[in-house]
DNA sequence: CGATCGTTTGATCCGCATCAAGATAGGTGG
DNA sequence: CCACCTATCTTGATGCGGATCAAACGATCG
């Protein structure tokens, strides 16, 4: 079960730097802020679970969480990682079912803030727009993953990972190391570890090199 | 070019059955609705092009429009296909660049309704939770879309494509007519036309038959 | 009636999944 | 410090699904 952090002082400005947050008048999200309540989670502990109702969302204060999706047939598939300043299970706010479509489960030991559905209701006008932002941004990310899996090849989207990955996290192209083990990037990427690693050492073709958890990425060619 | 049609009488009942326009008050709806002009598009027609600045958006009135994105590599993939009632070219209108990210055209002729970017500003407040609604709802049609390109065969998708489309158009599953070419929904499913005119020999295993345009659907699985 | 477009069918090839062993790295306890 | 264990990753061999190339088929239309 995640842990209520009853004493926990967080930074202000980090809070105020939220993209969920952004251009909010200070009383907006002042009176935002403060229905929310910080929580921690270990490794592995689950957020939320697939098909519950909707009662509270989150945004990360710290870590990073797997969003995953099982199947009808029972396969399990991650959906998204998200990391600090994301907000996570916010599209269940929206959805007519009033559930969960996927899980949500802590990479490593997690802190968020959490947020009841109704200051959600209570804060809508002011959050609406940002809302707005972020999913028309997710649906195009979402739509060039799909695109992705039909047109590229396994080594096309590990380059295209790793250097959205790179920019994402503002790592130094000359040397960085991955965030998350490699068994999470292949089952966020659709493929199989072993294919993971057979990209892994074609990736020269790419301008970009691996070994290890270290990465190095030469060239910067224009497509994202 | 769009041809403007000055003189057409659109009927009001099915313009408040929009669902952008769902929940509204009267005069916020009248006050909307006034702003929008009617265009017609003959087939393959252009509504926009992908890297336009959004200047308008639509709602489609009649016939249906492809949206389709040129990958950097050169090709083309189909990325939606929206019908009477949908929105098209909204996700542009939240995008931090200010471009259309994909393409629209006619699939045979169509008439929208053309909205200015401003008339979408004036009106923010009273579309913002419509608007929420529909992204979030495509957010996870995305997704689910992602996934079944990595976990589910041609046959499947194709399955599940069509009884999709028998629930979505409300189309009787004991017998009707595709509404859109073979090859269209090829590139909607992202595969190659010989795979799909394949798929649809091998559809018994999933209780459909399909004859040239003519689909029958027997079983309707849990499975959406 | 040939011409064109959309569709089907056949043959072949490549990429990825799958199954099955190894290899490497961290962590624990003796 | 080394032996041991487990988790994570790599490498090899094989098979299947779908892309690709090529050709035939069917329908619609001037």
């Amino acid at each position: 079960m995640l842990q209520r952090l009853l004493f926990y002082t967080p930074c202000p400005d980090f809070i105020a730097g939220f993209p969920l947050l952004a251009g909010l008048q200070e009383h907006e999200r002042d009176a935002f802020v403060g229905e929310g309540r910080f929580f921690s989670g270990h490794k592995k502990e689950l957020l939320f679970r697939q098909g519950d109702p909707v009662k509270y969302f989150y945004i990360i204060y710290a870590g990073s969480v797997r969003l995953f999706h099982l199947t009808p047939e029972g396969c399990e598939v991650t959906t998204d990682i998200r990391t600090k300043r994301d907000t996570v299970g916010t599209s269940g706010l929206l959805e007519p079912t009033g559930t969960h479509h996927s899980s949500a489960e802590a990479v490593d030991d997690v802190v968020v803030m959490e947020f009841s559905r109704e200051s959600f209701e209570k804060s809508l006008r002011a959050l609406s727009f940002n809302l707005l932002t972020e999913f028309a941004q997710r649906v195009n990310v979402k739509q060039m993953e799909a695109e992705q899996r039909s047109v590229m090849t396994a080594v096309q989207r590990l380059a295209c990972f790793l250097r959205r990955l790179c920019v994402a996290n503002d790592l130094n192209p000359q040397g960085f190391d991955l965030p998350y083990s490699k068994s999470l990037m292949a089952t966020r990427l659709g493929m199989q570890m072993e294919t993971l690693s057979r990209a892994g050492a074609r990736l020269k073709e790419q301008g970009i090199s691996m070994k290890g958890k270290r990465v190095w990425i030469d060239a910067v060619p224009a497509n994202a």
